[in-house]
Parts: C-alpha cells; structure tokens; sequence
DNA sequence: TCACAATGAGACCGAACGGTCGGTTTTCGA
DNA sequence: TCGAAAACCGACCGTTCGGTCTCATTGTGA
C-alpha cells in the first residue's frame, strides 16, 4: 500500500475490451434501458468479471461514456488535419453527413443520447454529457476565433453563438435522421449550414447586408 | 352483446387522470426509466386500477405519449390564433423560445426525448413519434406553402424542406437548453429562424413592401 | 521457478420489476 | 332504492434487476 502498485496488462486489457462493447449497448438502448445480463452477453465477460473492474453500472456507464467521446474526438481531430481556418469547420460539418454508414459509435451522438436521458435522472451522466458538449463547442469555437484571426470572417461574428447553432442544427437533424432512417435530414442541415458558412467569408471587402444570399 | 353498451363516465375520468399524470413522469425518466412504482406514486391509483384502463405499461405510455402530443398541438394551434401566413410560421417559433416557464409538459419535448429513446428499442413508441413529427412538419410546411399562395415567399422555398431545417435546429437547441439549464441555446436558435424566415419574405421589390428589419 | 496478487467465473442475494387476480367498494341505470 | 356492472385495491406471482462473494485459474515480478 505505501509502495506504488504496478498495474498489470491484462486486466487492463480486459478493461478496455468491456469499455469498448459496453459503449454501443449503452449508447443504443440507454442507461436505464442496458442490463447488466445484456451486457455480460455484449462483453463476452460474465458479471463478477465486470464488477473486478467497475464499482457499479453507473461507473460503467461513465467510463463508457468517456469512451465513446474518445472515439468522436479522435475521429474529427483526424478530418481536421491539413486543413485551416474555415476549412476545417466545413470538414467537421461535411463529415457529420457522411458518417450514417460507417459511424464513429453504434446507436448515434452519444452526448445528445445522454442529454436526453439523463438531464432529469442522472447528474453524473449529465455533467460528463455537458462536459463532451462544452469540449466540443470549444472546439468550434476556436476554430472560428482562428478564421477570424486569419482575417477570414467578420469581426462582427460570435464564435461561440454560431458553434452553439452549428450544434443544434446538426444534433436535431441527427436526431429526424435516426428517427425516420433517412439520411436526408441530416444532409439538408449540412447544405444549409455549409451554405451559411460560406456567406460569413468576407469576399470583397463586404460587411453587413449578408443575411440572405 | 348485440346492443351497444354504454359508456360509464367515472372510469373515463380516471382513465384521463391516469395519462395526465403519468404522462410528464414518462416524459422526464423515459419509458425504461419509469417503473410502475412511480407511475402508482404520481397518479395516486394502485396498480390494479391502472391495469384495469391500459393493457401494458407500454398501452400506457404510448396513451401517454399521444396525450402529451394533443397539448402540444393545442398549444401550437393556439398560438396561431389571428394570425395569416408567414405571421403564422414566426408566432410558432418565438412561442418555441418562451415556453421555457410554463412547458406545456415536463421534461422537454416528448417527439424528441420518444425519438432518441425508442428509436434503437420500442418500434411501437418510435411509430409514434415519428407520426407526431410527420404531423408538425406538415403543419409548418403547410404555413409555407400558405405564405407561398399569399406572394410573401418566393416560389424556390421548399416547404417541406424549410420545416426540417426548422424543427432540427429548435429540436437541437432545445436539447441544449436543458443540457445546460440555459435558455440562451433557445433563444439564439428563435433569433436565428426568425432572421431567416424573415429574409424569405420578398420584400424589396416585389408585391408588398414589407421590408421589416 | 515460484509464490502470490490479480483475474474472472458463476452461484447466490434481497429488492424491485411488470403483471395478475380475487374480493371489496362505488357507481349508476332501471 | 336496489342490484348488477364497473372500478379499484393490494396481496401475490414468477422473473429479472444490480450487486456480492467465494474460489479456481492465470499472470507476473522477484
């Protein structure tokens, strides 16, 4: 105990492979919605295999959830790369729109999963959710601050107000997407949001009277 | 059995008693999130009594959910009252920004949180939601084609298309909202709409002048 | 190599789950 | 007013829930 403990590889292994299974059932079927008995079977691991490395379903639930951000995070760092100031958000925007095949974790945005769920019954889910989405805001955000700091965009914009409504627009189009199985929800939102970042380039030396095209 | 049984009055009230009450209580823990338990708490009828109206916990949340639905869409219908065209469209979205105080039922937006929940596990309560939110979009869209027919919109806007756009970014903004427990998120996505209804409208030149702004 | 800590299986636990049912009370048409 | 039907209660059912614990097996640092 006063010594330092070694950690040994293959508990963390094991660890990260029930992270790694539990992460879609979570985000699929909910915090209240997952059993435990569904995922032993996801696992593979049977349930005092699971409970030598969480405290509890919650625990879990968390570190699952920490999980599948990895994943996002991970995932639109990489669209990002060789890209600067307003190109980079469009990728960010485009990529949203391409991921209905191949997404990045089963069962849709994880933070609007836990948003919704968890906002009136679970505070830790919830705060972990706010935590993901300011994160990703951040993101947003510094990437308009930085077009404007390249002289790509007007003074007059607010970084955070228009990550803010990027998020909407694209959560809420996932959200008809997955409801009706129809990627053209999403894909609306992406044209129209894309369409609206290009108007914000200042062109010609041109300042306000933008609004419409 | 061959003449028609009448209708006794007391178990319909409590049947509407039932789905007033269980109603916000779905709305706010989810269907998986709402045991029984608190289901007899919040309407003060033993579990005998609520099996004797609703089949299934399922019958009673999707009675609940379609309960929920007829006070949203009296509400929306209300907020419309003496208005025309695209009048309409922006009563319906500012109203959208200020129900915040007094929602028309607890727990957010029960088309979304059914969407989100139900989409990867109760085909029956997903069925529903997306009949509610086929029904809002036809009603938005048909506001638009209205404000078409009256010459305040051009003819390339497609409604339908429009109200998507609409419904995703109050939708998504709405999850914010209750993310964070700011209104803020809200009332930037109302702004934002409203500019962008209010660009639609020809003003400048064509038929009347109401070139707001 | 070996001793011991880490690991994982699975039987087991009490509580809570959704749902049933017999019996009592209430309602209301005749 | 009265009796049948409707309404309601609450004890009870089998199942599954999240979680615990013991113990055999495995991995690993010394």
């Amino acid at each position: 105990m006063s010594t330092t403990t070694p950690r040994l590889r293959k508990g963390e292994a094991t660890r990260r492979l029930i992270l790694e299974r539990a992460a879609p059932v979570f985000n699929q079927r909910g915090y209240a919605g997952a059993s435990m008995s569904e995922l032993v079977e996801a696992t593979g691991i049977e349930k005092g295999g699971i409970y030598n490395h969480f405290g509890s379903k919650e625990d879990l639930a968390v570190e699952a959830f920490d999980y599948s951000i990895s994943l996002i995070v991970d995932g639109y760092a990489a669209v990002q790369e060789g890209k600067v100031g307003l190109d980079r958000l469009e990728a960010i925007i485009e990529i949203f729109g391409n991921w209905s095949g191949h997404p990045l974790v089963a069962g849709g945005c994880p933070i609007m999963n836990t948003a919704i769920e968890a906002d009136d019954t679970n505070p830790a889910l919830a705060a972990r959710a706010r935590a993901a989405m300011d994160s990703w805001h951040r993101l947003i955000g510094s990437i308009l601050k930085d077009a404007k700091a390249r002289g790509e965009v007007d003074g007059d914009v607010d970084p955070y107000e228009l990550a803010t409504l990027v998020t909407s627009t694209l959560e809420g189009s996932l959200m008809l997407t997955r409801l009706f199985d129809d990627p053209a929800y999403k894909h609306r939102a992406v044209a129209s949001l894309l369409e609206h970042v290009e108007s914000l380039r200042k062109s010609p030396r041109q300042r306000k009277g933008r609004a419409n095209r």
